[in-house]
DNA sequence: AGCACGCCGACT
DNA sequence: GTCGGCGTGCTC
């Protein structure tokens, strides 16, 4: 009987791919289990094994498999069952959330080998001049790649001159798959056995008298060895003893020392992180009960705690107890939330019992992440991580928290699966018969909605941790200041005095400012010309420190030229402002302040955020102007002020989330200050400051946001009173995108009526030479998603059968935000 | 997603 | 006349 095997490929197309197999492998195959398949004319593909079966496929020949990758499966039923629930509601192919999920290594990938036939001779004259040079390349080395023919013969398509040279038998090509993954050995040395008494040392030592290095590197290696035990590490040695790696090298020559290479984690925990006991106020306390009586009747919870309140000892006790019934936890943090200072904080109370998982790991670290978790290691219990933790291979899951739980970042936008690790969390922790909690200072109306509803505990805590007080929030009129000239640059008076004060008390002051760039554009003052990005709709932003101007969406960027280039008037002049002007601007009125600045520019490297937090609390820095990155994670002892220079922008976003955005952003601002006895003040300057949003965050008002935004929410027809697909349509000519855009909205209209919106040109209607066009579809509460979906997809099957549409790209973007 | 095949413009 | 640009179709 013949037998096969339906793999997921990692590639964006919705059918599983049937493969022949032997006998034997159908035996061996197991589902998860990584399969490397040969698809299309050459590459050799990562696939992930589904289902073997013996119905042979009718309309085409299976081809044989290249081979089975594991020997037991790599992805869990678990996972598989949830990345299957992802590709559903999120609308997109297991192929794309297998990609998303998997750390590259795993993923290997064939590379084509060229390689001589050495029984044929080819006579030179019949070459051509490029092929003459790889056949002579390949008389000196065994092998090349792709890329090294590209580099001896200069073309960019060697294809021909390949299949010239595989047409006249003189080379042969192959695919070869390797493995990624290389785990991490470091050196050790130790004594060869004869050195290791006494006597044996001090005649060595002699011999080696008229080696003074080598002698050195002796007597360290003597003394490391006393403080840390048998073996040594050899950059430890080559450090202490002020040596080097030959003289290591030549000792190992004369058999004095012998080396060991020992497999080692990449993520090296402080092994000495003491467990720290601590004890819950009441107000915690009562807290814990509530969530826990949610849990009991097999319900999430929601934790509603203002900043400071303690939510993350809350957390702790929950994770102490899943911890001690031998279960996994997963916690969720927003990226930029995921800082040093929290990730320690927990550490110091779990021990090392903690794995972080996020985007500044590199593949092989998240490789070993995935490895601990499998193996449900001492030191993965616990995972800390951003969304992309909740693909990780957990067994014995029995938490879930998702904190900061209200943050738009938790949904990935680009590309597929746009997923949002909140939802798929909650759907996660159901698999596995696990309790979840979310936490928040400022719930989004989704959560809130549900603990209102019932479907969620609700838990909260009121009152800050300690003695710590609310902030003072007040508004400033910056109208008004302008209109008397009591502004200085972007300061109005008062907040002027303030942060002279809160400097001269030693305090530190935090400032938000929603932009990154010195300044949004550079504008001609007499033609009004500013410059646009060639690939995209959006004026290019001007950045200082390098005298450029970027696009925030291609990352195209040229220099600042000097003249206009419309009409060739050198009166170019920024206008508006962005985190890299306000620091200036402090730094001049200011000028003994150490002012710093936190945005996506300044903290690209991998430790440049960590850096600027370090001297942040050792005091180095008096004033930090930053965007977003302000607002999450940062528990600072000493932040008097916090400033808020503008609260316009956020408001008079172009979205139905702008007020629930301002508030929480706001909120979330407001909360670094104060968080010792003293009250710390937060300013925040306004155009408009009678604005209700922003009066509900001087008076901490959530509820009062809530009830008001959830009925504008219902008026309005927008989530959480209903559910919305977002469809994007992506292509190169315009006009073809303007009629397949009118045909798609006009099908779905005549199915889902006037819940469909669009299309319509966003506000950004061009990005990396692609126009684009949105539709979006409402989906109320009574209506069934899952048949609104198959209605949506049978739209695109006569959409995408009509030639003229072929070059139209289709997005689903399910929940969009 | 990659990659081959096929059709049009700018060049040795 | 060719090289190589990308638009289109296919992958078990």
């Amino acid at each position: 009987m013949d037998y096969f095997v339906d793999v997921a490929l990692p590639i964006p197309l919705e059918k599983l791919f049937t493969y022949k197999v032997s006998p034997e492998q159908a035996e061996l195959i197991q589902p998860g289990m990584r399969i490397s398949v040969p698809f299309g004319k050459r590459k050799v593909y990562t696939s992930i094994a589904i289902a073997v079966h013996d119905n042979p496929p009718t309309v085409y020949e299976a081809k044989d498999i290249d081979q089975i990758l594991d020997e037991n499966p790599l992805i869990t039923s678990f996972q598989l069952k949830h990345w299957d629930w992802i590709a559903n509601y999120y609308m997109c192919t297991l192929g794309e959330v297998i990609r998303a999920a998997l750390p590259k290594p795993f993923l290997l990938e064939s590379e084509t080998v060229v390689t001589s036939n050495a029984d044929q001779k080819v006579e030179d004259s019949l070459l051509s001049d490029d092929e003459f040079l790889i056949l002579e390349a390949l008389s000196n080395q065994s092998s090349l790649s792709i890329n090294d023919i590209i580099e001896i013969t200069e073309k960019k398509n060697v294809l021909p001159i390949l299949n010239g040279l595989l047409d006249k038998h003189a080379i042969e090509v192959k695919e070869t798959i390797y493995e990624q993954y290389k785990p991490k050995l470091v050196r050790y040395v130790h004594f060869s056995e004869q050195f290791t008494n006494d006597e044996a040392l001090s005649q060595l030592l002699e011999v080696l008298s008229k080696a003074p290095k080598q002698r050195q590197v002796v007597l360290q290696l003597f003394q490391l060895q006393a403080q840390q035990g048998g073996r040594v590490k050899v950059s430890d040695l080559i450090s202490a003893s002020g040596s080097s790696s030959s003289i290591i090298k030549s000792l190992l020559n004369k058999g004095v020392l012998q080396e060991l290479l020992i497999r080692e984690d990449r993520i090296l925990i402080d092994q000495e992180a003491e467990q720290k006991q601590f004890e819950l106020s009441n107000h915690q306390t009562q807290a814990l009960k509530t969530i826990q009586n949610a849990f009991d009747a097999n319900k999430p919870a929601l934790l509603f705690g203002v900043t400071s309140s303690g939510k993350t000892e809350v957390y702790l006790k929950l994770i102490e107890d899943k911890l001690n019934q031998g279960e996994q936890v997963l916690y969720l943090l927003p990226e930029i939330a995921l800082t040093t200072q929290l990730i320690s904080r927990l550490q110091g109370y779990l021990g090392n019992k903690v794995a972080v998982y996020h985007s500044k790991y590199s593949a092989n670290e998240r490789v070993e992440v995935w490895n601990n978790v499998q193996n449900q290691s001492e030191n993965a219990q616990v995972v800390i991580g951003a969304r992309s933790s909740l693909f990780l291979p957990f067994s014995k899951l029995g938490l879930v928290i998702i904190d900061e739980e209200h943050e738009a970042s938790f949904k990935q936008f680009d590309p597929a699966p746009r997923y949002h690790a909140r939802d798929s969390a909650l759907v996660l922790a159901k698999l596995h018969g696990a309790q979840a909690v979310l936490g928040s200072a400022t719930p989004s109306l989704e959560s809130f909605k549900n603990a209102k509803e019932g479907k969620f505990g609700l838990a909260e805590l009121t009152v800050r941790f300690g003695e710590a007080m609310m902030p003072d929030v007040q508004l400033i009129d910056i109208k008004e200041a302008t209109r008397k000239k009591k502004m200085k640059g972007h300061f109005s008076k008062t907040l002027f005095e303030s942060i002279e004060e809160s400097l001269l008390a030693g305090e530190q002051i935090i400032f938000f400012q929603n932009r990154r760039g010195f300044a949004p554009v550079i504008e001609c003052t007499t033609c009004g010309h500013v410059e646009q990005c060639p690939n995209c709709d959006v004026s290019l932003t001007f950045h200082q420190n390098k005298n450029q101007l970027r696009c925030h969406y291609c990352g195209y960027y040229e220099s600042v030229s000097p003249s206009c280039k419309a009409c060739g008037n050198n009166t170019l002049d920024s206008i508006g402002f962005g985190t890299e002007q306000i620091q200036q601007e402090l730094q001049k009125l200011f000028p003994k302040a150490h002012v710093a600045r936190m945005d996506l520019d300044t903290t690209r490297g991998k430790y440049a955020y960590q850096k600027l937090i370090a001297a942040f609390e050792k005091k180095e820095i008096d004033i930090l102007v930053g965007t977003q990155m302000v607002t999450k994670g940062l528990d600072f002892r000493n932040v008097g002020l916090v400033g808020i220079l503008n609260a316009d922008t956020l408001l008079n976003f172009p979205d139905y989330r702008a007020h629930e955005r301002t508030f929480q952003l706001l909120t979330q601002v407001a909360g670094r200050a104060g968080r010792t006895a003293k009250r710390g003040k937060v300013l925040i300057q306004s155009y408009n400051p009678y604005h209700k949003v922003l009066q509900q965050v001087t008076t901490n008002s959530y509820r009062e946001m809530f009830e008001e935004q959830l009925y504008e929410r219902e008026q309005f027809k927008y989530p959480p009173s209903l559910k919305i697909i977002k469809l994007t349509l992506k292509a190169k000519d315009f006009n073809r995108l303007n009629e397949a855009s009118s045909w798609l909205a006009q099908s779905l209209r005549n199915v889902f009526g006037n819940l469909v919106l669009g299309p319509e040109s966003p506000v950004i209607s061009r990005i990396r030479r692609e126009y684009l066009k949105n539709i979006l579809l409402k989906i109320p509460h009574e209506q069934s998603v899952s048949k609104t979906k198959k209605g949506i997809k049978r739209i695109q099957k006569s959409f995408d059968a009509i030639p003229m549409f072929k070059s139209v790209r289709l997005v689903y973007d399910v929940d969009h935000i």
